[in-house]
DNA sequence: ACAAAAGTGTTAGCCGTACACCCATGT
DNA sequence: ACATGGGTGTACGGCTAACACTTTTGT
């Protein structure tokens, strides 16, 4: 991203990430720290150019792996953005990504070594040019997908308690959802399977695994929580 | 779109259009016989260059007021298509559009001219490249907005009755809906204002017409019809 | 014994669906 | 009078939300 080399009269094209991620009970947004002008300094989403013989997936995949070390991100298109003054140091049409991780799986080194910081999502600092809206309609689009299908897989560690499913959800919809009934619907739709291990650090009585089956995601369009956005 | 002019080291950007319409108690697509080569004379959707010093969002509206005559189309974003190889006569990333327009207000010489067709949306012909994915996918997309939302103020007349957007909805989710259940469920939404006049040209009895209230749509997140799409 | 989380059971109310039924009017 | 689409009423069933209740076990 180095702007001196900047063609004023070229339109570039780049992916930007919004990296969500959970964490001890809360979901998260991970931003970095610009090391180059213009906003030096200053919060933005992580980017990249897109290479002419790559498509925006592969450029978002390979800036994601550079980033977390991970391959195989959950990736999910958002939104483009190509107003052609957003970015006040060029011409720039951007392509927005929704990733999903494991944060127990990335490299903390080179998160640190590139700055970025994970942020609670109602914690989230003021963010370069447009990058705000981004993280909003990213963030909307998280949430209408949590409302369709039952989301986690992808968040989650391998093996989780329903609680902790639970917790997911209550972050994404700043909702505390009843225990009991929340657990009854998940199991309803016949996509978890439980293993013989409990975990038994939440409580005395210990609490079954679970773990996503085996299957692909199937396309509910039916919601799964109906009122789960109030208004 | 003169593919002579094509820089082969240079990615181009443009923007496709999957122009809805109802008409006859059909949902319809807008496609267009192809006037160059490569795939001359073949279906296709409407496209156009994204210049340099607009956003993809304006240059599909001038894109549709070219074609139809009409500005203040309804426009959403649909998906991005950026395979460097999508297009055979160049690498060219494509911004696809959804456009909802009332089919009796834009011009049909100018569809005339263009050698453009409506198809009904169980009929829509092969289309080139991948316009067959982009057209799946906005007709996926319009489906879930019509789900969430009332939709029919961009596509029916001003005035209408219940029973077409009945219609409209039988159209839209290739079923029956049950007349008495339709109706308490859309005046429920309190969207729509009943006038004084009536249609007499489908019933002897004749049926009121209604217009969408002059408020801006709200965002329903809890969905119209829960059981529309079927398994 | 008690606390605290896990997990089950129960009930009341809402809403969607199916369908019966009345209404208005041109032929 | 009757056929036809417009419009209303009703009853059943499934789902959800609220919450009471039981289970398990470490302290």
């Amino acid at each position: 991203m180095l702007y001196d080399q900047y063609d004023k009269n070229k339109r570039y094209i780049s992916v930007d990430c919004t990296i969500f991620g959970y964490e001890q009970d809360q979901l998260k947004l991970l931003v970095f720290k610009r090391i180059i002008e213009p906003a030096l300094g200053e919060w933005s989403l992580i980017g990249g150019w897109v290479k002419e013989n790559e498509s925006a997936e592969e450029a978002a995949r390979r800036v994601l792996h550079f980033i977390t070390g991970l391959s195989d991100i959950y990736l999910e298109q958002v939104h483009v953005f190509s107003d052609p003054k957003r970015d006040p140091g060029g011409n720039v049409l951007t392509v927005v990504f929704n990733a999903l991780i494991k944060v127990e799986e990335h490299s903390s080194q080179l998160i640190e070594k590139y700055d970025a910081k994970w942020f609670s999502i109602d914690q989230v600092p003021k963010l370069i040019f447009d990058h705000d809206d981004m993280f909003r309609i990213a963030f909307e689009k998280l949430r209408l997908k949590a409302t369709y299908n039952l989301i986690g897989r992808q968040l989650l560690p391998e093996k989780f308690t329903i609680t902790q499913l639970r917790n997911l959800y209550n972050a994404i919809f700043q909702k505390s959802f009843d225990p009991g009934n929340f657990r009854k619907k998940v199991l309803s739709l016949n996509v978890l399977e439980q293993l013989e291990e409990k975990d038994m650090t939440e409580s005395k009585k210990g609490a079954f695994y679970f773990k996503f089956k085996d299957i692909e995601e199937s396309n509910v369009v039916e919601p799964i929580f109906r009122n789960a956005i109030k208004f």
